[in-house]
DNA sequence: ATAAAAAGTGAGTAATCACTCACTATAAAA
DNA sequence: TTTTATAGTGAGTGATTACTCACTTTTTAT
């Protein structure tokens, strides 16, 4: 596996089972909650709801967490952590100013396909954070500032440099980026929310988005 | 104005005070329930702050709607039904095959024009609809019928008729529209609920986004 | 002008909400 | 073993929820 796979693509909900300081019950009411609220929204949700189907006492819930939102909150800020992962990556960051051979083609299939892993294993937490992000400020401070701080400079530097080595048009980044988001956001949400049933060819997919982004963007 | 434009554009909210058998109040209610609801969500939302905010008794909203989930279908099905509207227009539908002298470029952005302008003068609407159809089947099945019923079959007589004129790459039509779909539909979220403040050159944006989908399925 | 129908009201209702707290059970430290 | 700290409990809290209904006001029909 590459660099930029082994850091960002092992499922959210196995991490949090082998989180440090958690007790048994509490991982159980961080998936039972992750469930309901994926599947109904966070107002929707009930604590006397998540507290049954995690087996647990209502009151245990908020030994653990101040307030419903704060367990909202405990479950979407790692989402967009891990989120920005790759982002952080060497093969983001490193590699690409070490001249490595690989093309821009091929960075975007690594990222495309494991942003696409990370999305297949975390359907209901994405589907919390897309969902959520729109009413909640803290949730969209969070994301902003990891955007700007991490995910934002990333691709720049990234950008930039394929654009010196000629690869892709000469466009502002802004510009880029606002083309290709949508691309690969869409692509996601399409696969694994929108029409998750369909018999999918993952790979066929993701060549098809790669080659449409290229032609956007690509020389 | 083209005929695609007059059918489709101007505002719901203002078409439901057009609208026969309302009465003043019932539009007050509506008004107050969409501002509401698409700030805060549908659960999150109270009858009681509704009535409050619409100058209204509580008990004059379960006068006009059976229920609170009433009062949401009731909001977001002429959503659904307007969404699809330009595909009931003349230019879909007849201009298509009458050989108008129109390119797929120029059909291309009559159709993302309009779009966003009916995007414009509906936000909340919009905002609201994105948001219930991840959690009401009612809702869902709506969507779905207009979709397979109205929007697929025109979609797929366009891309047809401009594949025959040989402005539109040979691939399958699904393809062509998972491509098309989220770089539209993406722009139009950016551009009015991710950044709606920033100082947007609109008419640039959509030329960049015609131009994009041109490089990735035009000829 | 009178009757009938429709629109609007707001106090009232049972259910549910997030959250508390005095208490018990378990685990770690002494 | 005894003490201390932590984890877990569940009945109980006041507030809020969607919704009802007997009643009043307004509009329409005659």
């Amino acid at each position: 596996m590459s660099e930029i796979d082994k850091s960002t693509l092992h499922s959210m909900t196995e991490e949090l089972s082998e989180a440090e300081n958690m007790t048994p019950k509490q991982i159980k009411i961080l998936e039972a909650a992750i469930e309901i609220i994926s599947e109904k929204g966070y107002s929707a949700t009930s604590t006397s709801e998540i507290a049954k189907r995690a087996g647990v006492a209502e009151g245990t819930i908020f030994r653990h967490y101040r307030t419903k939102k704060d367990l909202l909150i405990s479950i979407v800020k790692p989402v967009i952590t891990h989120f920005s992962a790759p982002f952080f990556a060497k093969k983001f960051v490193e590699e690409v100013f070490q001249e490595s051979h690989t093309n821009f083609e091929d960075f975007l299939y690594a990222f495309i396909k494991n942003r696409f892993e990370f999305a297949k294993s975390n359907i209901p937490l994405v589907k919390i954070l897309l969902q959520e992000l729109a009413f909640h400020s803290e949730i969209q401070a969070t994301y902003k500032k990891v955007f700007m701080e991490k995910i934002y400079p990333a691709v720049n530097r990234t950008l930039n440099y394929y654009k010196e080595q000629g690869q892709i048009k000469d466009l502002p980044n802004d510009t880029i980026i606002r083309m290709m988001a949508p691309t690969i956001i869409g692509f996601l949400i399409t696969r694994f929310i929108v029409q998750p049933n369909k018999e999918w060819d993952d790979e066929a997919e993701i060549k098809q988005t790669i080659t449409y982004i290229m032609n956007g963007i690509g020389k």
